[in-house]
DNA sequence: TGTGTTTAGGTTATCGTTTACCCAACTAAA
DNA sequence: TTTAGTTGGGTAAACGATAACCTAAACACA
């Protein structure tokens, strides 16, 4: 039961009767080749259902025409979202989209990406860790284009493509203080996450500037719904419990919306609840989440676009696009039942 | 501004003062290297931070520890959470999962498969359409293993792992004709899933066994919450509309509760509403969605499982692994107002 | 007629890694 | 002491595609 060897190039070039290279040129469009071998070739490759070797051909140091795109995780509708509008526009470039997710250990991650590079991707879309630092002075020196997007970590010149955090949660907990909330729990976001880090400054300079700042209102998360659930538990369990809360993400407030349900508290009327990201069911949960939302079809296709711009030939560096964010108000906040002070 | 090329095998060697295929032998553990000499190339692998060129690796045969899978789509969260479980589960036996989404176009996305195969994965994880027969054959003669995942159509001598439909399907009919229902509507999956052609087939033979069957109540869907919601405004405003409706995806049911909300109607009390999927939030959002629930992390595990035995020399062909639904009973069904006749 | 240019296609070398094979030296058994 | 096996390491070849180079022939133009 032996497998069939993959047709080669040799094997069409045999057929066709002529040499590999003039198959290679036939395909690729390159060289000057007659009208009647180049048919000739196309129905030898036909006929024996020739694909190129892609580890061949990039070996070579010939394109792929993929890109790789490494995301923390895919279950998070936000890293889901930004996949699929990636492989969009690089489908629409002609270009698939590989995604590979990281793994905890971030030694294992950084080999993963340095084989990845170089390795089959005529260029990468990174979502990195803010800690990567050092790293990326060494991925700014390698062969293959790289865009990082969502970075919020310190120095490189490596193209960084991302979404307003700050202004946007600014905006977002100036609507909870104008609704007259003045306890506002806060549960935070992945640890290493550079956009959980801009959403906790926000949070932390906006309560100091109202004079409300109380550190016992801050719970750690992670971007799961349990971290939320678990949060929103120990914020509600307070001896003077919030009466809003605002999750670093969508996934958290709705394990935030479990915990006030878990209670007994009705939101809004107990309970203001807010997220992050404008997850698609965000609108759908009732009462609706206010959130914040991020452009992520204008992000991955800006990310896309400034990928195939480097591998054609046009590198940037030290660019920095960032997309503003905007605030989804709907049915989860609304004034607090105690009135003001 | 030049950059620098890659650190390869030679460089290594170069440094160490050894060949290079000492340098391959100790990297890889094979043959005999002495103590000495190992720990000389060790570090200068470590100095030089080399790692090895997937491409080249691949081409000569070797293993890239990359497993390929293929999916429709991430945004709905089966596919995401079955892509999160393979990877896991991948990882665990220390393989990379590199993920690819098809493109609408059948075409494109064989050749992309094809391209795939034998490019740099030691295997592949597919998710194909029903219509997928003749390629098929193609692929069971290629020399990379490959799994197939929830593919229910005709003959094949690749190993298949899937989720059961059919019965889950009855269960949750069942369910609902035993609490009275008798005009229960039904929305469709994508075209081309077998999953959702199976579960149409189990809604038409239990309607049909029932004396209950009604070519009205069938709608046209493709698994996303807008065709759930188009679906649901059509069959609500049938002159006789059903007092419950079975969607073929949690995402269209999501979709069908939309609609039922825009008439005014409460659910479950004056509508019906079961999905497919057990998704993370049909839990969450009120009042409980009732659905069917696939081991996920069963059918992944056992994908990788089987794909890992086929890559180390054990292939396996003919093998069909079939795993249980379940039917998950919450508050979105309930008795119909109107009385049984 | 001689010179330059374009067309058509073949030759050779190369990318980086690994497998197959070889040789030399040392050790253990007969 | 001879034989057989083990250890340590090197050489050559191969995987498949392609870029660079080369050879002819055909053609245009002076």
């Amino acid at each position: 039961m032996r497998r069939r060897a993959r047709t080669t190039l040799v094997d069409v070039a045999r057929l066709a009767g002529v040499s590999a290279v003039t198959v290679s040129k036939v395909l690729n469009g390159k060289g000057h080749i007659s009208q009647e071998t180049q048919e000739k070739v196309q129905r030898a490759a036909a006929l024996l259902g020739y694909v190129a070797n892609t580890a061949a051909r990039r070996l070579r140091g010939g394109a792929t025409r993929i890109l790789g795109m490494v995301v923390p995780e895919l279950v998070s509708p936000y890293f889901a979202e930004l996949a699929r509008a990636a492989a969009d526009a690089a489908g629409r470039c002609g270009y698939d989209l590989g995604l590979f997710t990281t793994s905890r250990d971030p030694q294992r991650e950084r080999e993963r990406i340095q084989s990845l590079l170089g390795g089959m991707a005529d260029g990468l879309l990174l979502v990195v860790p803010v800690g990567a630092g050092e790293f990326l002075s060494t991925l700014e020196q390698s062969q293959v284009p790289i865009v990082l997007i969502n970075y919020f970590g310190g120095a490189t010149h490596l193209p960084v493509v991302r979404g307003e955090n700050y202004e946007g949660t600014v905006a977002l907990l100036h609507h909870l203080l104008a609704l007259g909330h003045r306890r506002i729990g806060f549960i935070g976001g992945a640890e290493h996450s550079g956009q959980a880090k801009e959403r906790y400054r926000a949070y932390r300079e906006v309560m100091r500037a109202a004079g409300l700042w109380d550190e016992t209102l801050v719970q750690p998360g992670d971007f799961t719904r349990r971290k939320g659930l678990e949060g929103a538990r120990a914020l509600l369990g307070l001896p003077s419990p919030p009466t809003a809360i605002f999750a670093g993400s969508d996934l958290m407030a709705f394990g935030v919306m479990e915990a006030a349900q878990e209670r007994g508290l009705q939101v809004p009327a107990d309970l203001s609840i807010a997220g992050f990201d404008d997850s698609p069911l965000a609108g759908l949960i009732p009462p609706g989440l206010t959130t914040v939302a991020h452009p992520i079809a204008d992000i991955a296709e800006a990310s896309v676009r400034l990928l195939l711009e480097a591998i054609e030939g046009n590198p940037v560096r030290d660019q920095l696009l960032e997309f503003p964010s905007r605030l989804v108000v709907r049915g989860s906040t609304a004034p607090p039942k105690t009135p003001l002070p």
